[in-house]
DNA sequence: TGTACATCAGTGAACGCGCGTTCACTGATGTAC
DNA sequence: TGTACATCAGTGAACGCGCGTTCACTGATGTAC
């Protein structure tokens, strides 16, 4: 029951930095909570950590500066969480297909977190922050790396492009997870299962049009 | 310049509906403009008509209701445009790609409205609004039996299940539509190259896929 | 060991703002007689 | 044709609220001598 207390006690000499982490822990959750980063205030943030508002200011030089860090931290729990994956996988093509399946989990299991990152909008003072803040690329450069790996293995077409097939298996993940995220209340297929079906499909489809296309639709 | 004049002249009797017209304008022009229903007040729609914050009321029953029935507009333009794209198609899986692109096409040209229709949260007060308001059945309906028909036709494999591949098609187009929309400044592969390339190679797999794969991956 | 001082980690109160919504009203338009 | 009245399409002013941010400050913690 310690952390009822509304009030916290104050950190010590050199030791402000922990404060940080407590601001970024509130304002996730509120993010989950409320959904969607206009509906969290640094008023609420710091009610949750017990602090006052101005002292937000100390750690971050404005809300915009918050909400991307958390986007950060998010990134970074992502991209290891795709690592992870990877790692569990026996080949290169069980990579990408792993990778794939990591990504749409985290997206289902942390939806208003994957809203944030992927589904909202620029940020509201474009120019000021680096991308990299909230675009996601290094999440993006593994995929492309692993799907490299499995052309270099002969697992996917040597004709094929990397960068169109990591673009390609990019479109079909985020689309899954961001439409069951998006309307929940519908009556999607399961989700795991049809997302292997898209992703095999695709891949399949990929090998077909390497050895030259068996019909031409259109 | 005669729109230029911010009091507008006031209805005759019987034509208050006209106001409702106008109201639905300025809100959906704001929610392009400002990006997000959360950016558009009452009073901003108000101010671009010409007339005051009370008389929205007469008009709709709040501001949910208001943004519902910008969705509902979009909807229908929607449902239209594909429909007009169906209509060119030379056949049945044709049908099947126009929809699909024209689909891409009328969110890449109108993305602020197509974050409010498919990437934004479920409504604020949930329950009160029937779900037909802001879910998009009638476009999914009408993917559903283009599919259905290319399994009659034989175009798609009849081992196939429509509902399943419908969905495959939906996640597929929304999940390029809404990431360019989200990621704007990502160097993406021009879009309907993508598209067209998703779309074939997956459907090229489900042929695979019906004949019994060539390789089970993983 | 004692004391003056600097620094660090915050706080309390207020700023000006825009918001959705409601209330009592107005005055032009149409209708009944 | 004239007038009293009802209705319709709005308006003006205010409500209470929560917001991001800033300012001048406090008081505990550590340091120098």
């Amino acid at each position: 029951m310690a952390e009822v207390e509304t009030r916290r006690r104050r950190a010590r000499r050199g030791e402000g930095e922990r404060l940080r982490g407590e601001i970024l822990d509130a304002t996730e959750r509120l993010l989950v909570e409320r959904g969607g980063s206009d509906a969290v205030s640094i008023r609420a943030v710091c009610e949750l950590v017990g602090v006052s508002p101005p002292s937000i200011y100390l750690h971050f030089v404005d809300k915009t500066d918050l909400i991307f860090a958390v986007c950060e931290r998010q990134f970074a729990n992502l991209a290891e969480a795709l690592e992870r994956a990877e790692e569990r996988a026996a080949s290169a093509l069980d990579a990408v297909l792993n990778r794939g399946l990591a990504y749409m989990r985290f997206g289902l299991a942390h939806p208003e977190e994957y809203r944030v990152l992927f589904m909202g909008r620029p940020p509201a003072s474009p120019g000021e922050h680096p991308a990299e803040r909230y675009t996601g690329q290094d999440v993006f450069r593994g995929h492309l790396d692993a799907v490299t790996r499995c052309i270099d293995e002969g697992m996917i077409p040597s004709a094929a492009d990397p960068m169109t097939v990591t673009c390609g298996l990019v479109m079909l993940v985020h689309g899954v997870t961001s439409m069951v995220i998006a309307k929940p209340q519908f009556p999607w297929p399961e989700a795991e299962g049809l997302l292997t079906h898209l992703q095999r499909s695709y891949l399949e489809g990929l090998q077909v049009e390497a050895e030259g296309p068996s019909r031409s639709p259109g």
